[in-house]
DNA sequence: TACGTTCATGAATCCATCT
DNA sequence: GAGATGGATTCATGAACGT
């Protein structure tokens, strides 16, 4: 499996942008080879006048171009083909994340699921400086949805929750992101001085992004590039991209941006790292060690009792088991961190077990 | 048309709840004869296990069997004839409501798309006040979505664009509506002194809702009346409401709780909605807006650096932490102000970067 | 009475690894 | 693969309680 998996990461085209049809692109590449999928499909629905199919050809005007549920489903076949692309080339613990605004999120959504994708979460971009509603007609339409799903229900996915944390000033992340339209500098500009692209992304969406439901390294596909907001960021984050693009002219904008993207420092990557990530320390090790010795006593936050046992378990009056089980134990409580739970005592002093535990760790370094 | 309008108004059931499946009440009903619906539907949240807080409390999740749904199929087909009867009864230029979390708002939004409603708007509640994610596993679900839907393009529908504008401080109203959930007094409470219903909505949302998209002396039908929050504030702002309910439980909570309301309390609502204090920025969003960039340096006002990490932390030497705690951490004080404490270098001069947060805050206005 | 502390709780698709 | 085990994980708010 491993080598399958190396093999097929050998032959991906990375850190290119694939000219063509994203559906063709995606079919000619190897399946579950992925780590992170990011797309901004097209919705031209709605747009009274020209009905375009996703692939920008005109619809025939004599099928009932005006009717809206021809479009649908139209457009809901577009989105189940590239999506089930999409997910032949994703890893088993990969994710997929899509933006979309109330014209096509739905049928995103809705199609995801079908597919057997899991959501994981919707996540509003509340945009700070949206355009007004002109005509005074409806609310100002001042954001807009992304989805995050895994492969299926079950399956794994990358979560830096300790780095989205840190980002967020301590305060687990939330599912409303507040950022601004991409403007100024970052907005690029094509030759004649106009936006080079009708929807560029702001960087700092796709920063969120790749920091938090990615890691160094893995693999991310942007199947509807444009200008390359994907690649640029996750060339400075030190992960590697894959784009596609059929417009000549976007992806040659793209080419030029990301060339003159710089690498963030290798330890301004290094993100806030998350306790499950260091390695597992046995409670037996502290009395093998003799950090701990058996037939000491341990104590509990409410003063219980507890006697260190040659093997690494414990007992209180009739009650043995692992240093959790027995704190779970005496909390009546369905689970219980023996780690943070128990006590020694030392010259006197109450010490947590877990200041043992760290300085193992710290040995191990 | 308007006698035949009339006629089936003055047959309609006004201010009362009915008892039975919401599908065959609403085919009993007039066609054409509400001007708005406010529909809260099971959500099929799909939970499996269950959940415990970090300090091992048990969450009360919503297992009640109305939201049991066997697939999606199931919860599609439920979706379809509910929607077609509510269309049935719903004036040509009436309008609907939605209301749904990325569990169901998909298959929502994709049905009344597909049944010929116009999408105006999808709104986002953000909670002031969500629940966490106690696992670190994902995003704090911190919103709901609604849609706002005309019976079909080109449709006419009640928008009161001056109301909203006004409770809004002056400036347009956005698609994003931060309330918070329904606690304290308004919650209402069962004989045993839990909660009457698992999802009650606050009645600040509805009060926007009924506002901005009704008018005095309207009808305001909600298929799944619950314990009446759509009826309560229809009373309070002089609108005709109809419910439907099939739990004689919550119609009697409704019924004693629309009884104590009285019409008009013109300013007793959405106090709780508008705190004008300054926005907490968190630093990591200069970092992600590219204000600053992950590597850069920082100086204290002893002349100490830091450098900047993507996740928004800092790193001095071997220590690590926010702005705020790695100050603290060099002045060894028990804390420190990152804010006013740290400076970056900008064409020769030290700037605080205060003076960056000022900047975001600016845009947010 | 005022104020500080503790406690309860809200639409939740909430674990990873080894045996 | 299923079952057992280790052990990581929370924010805002209102009510209750104590000084």
């Amino acid at each position: 499996m491993t080598t399958k998996t190396q093999k097929a990461a050998a032959t991906l085209p990375l850190n290119t942008i694939l000219d063509g049809n994203c559906i063709e692109m995606m079919l000619s590449l190897p399946e579950n080879s992925v780590d992170l999928i990011f797309a901004d499909p097209p919705y031209n629905l709605q747009l009274k006048g020209e009905l375009h199919r996703p692939d920008n050809s005109k619809v025939d005007a004599v099928d009932d171009a005006w009717d809206q549920f021809g479009s649908f489903a139209h457009y809901d076949r577009f989105t189940r083909d590239w999506l089930a692309a999409a997910r032949r080339i994703l890893k088993p613990d990969g994710a997929i994340w899509v933006i979309g605004s109330y014209h096509n999120v739905f049928r995103l959504g809705a199609e995801l699921q079908n597919q057997g994708f899991w959501i994981l979460n919707d996540v509003v971009w509340r945009k700070s400086n949206p355009m007004p509603n002109f005509r005074g007609k409806r609310l100002t339409n001042a954001h807009e949805t992304l989805i995050w799903a895994s492969k299926g229900e079950g399956a794994k996915y990358t979560f830096n929750y300790e780095a989205l944390k840190a980002l967020n000033e301590g305060v687990q992340m939330r599912s409303d992101w507040v950022l601004p339209i991409c403007t100024g500098h970052e907005r690029l500009k094509d030759a004649n001085g106009d936006k080079a692209h009708p929807t560029q992304k702001p960087e700092s969406l796709l920063h969120r992004v790749l920091l938090g439901t990615t890691n160094p390294g893995d693999v991310v596909l942007d199947p509807f590039f444009g200008t390359g907001t994907t690649g640029a960021v996750a060339k400075m984050l030190g992960r590697e991209f894959i784009g596609i693009e059929r417009e000549a002219a976007y992806r040659e904008v793209a080419e030029k941006r990301i060339a003159r993207v710089r690498k963030f420092d290798k330890n301004a990557l290094e993100v806030t790292a998350s306790k499950r990530a260091e390695p597992r320390v046995p409670f037996g090790q502290l009395v093998e060690r003799g950090m701990l010795r058996p037939g000491e006593v341990l104590t509990s936050p409410r003063g219980q009792a507890a006697k260190v046992r040659a093997d690494g378990t414990l007992i209180a009056d009739d009650i043995k088991g692992s240093i959790h089980q027995v704190g779970a134990a005496l909390e009546g409580a369905p689970s219980c961190n023996g780690w943070t739970y128990w006590n020694f005592r030392k010259e006197g002093k109450m010490i947590s077990i877990d200041v043992l535990r760290q300085q193992i760790r710290s040995e191990m370094n």
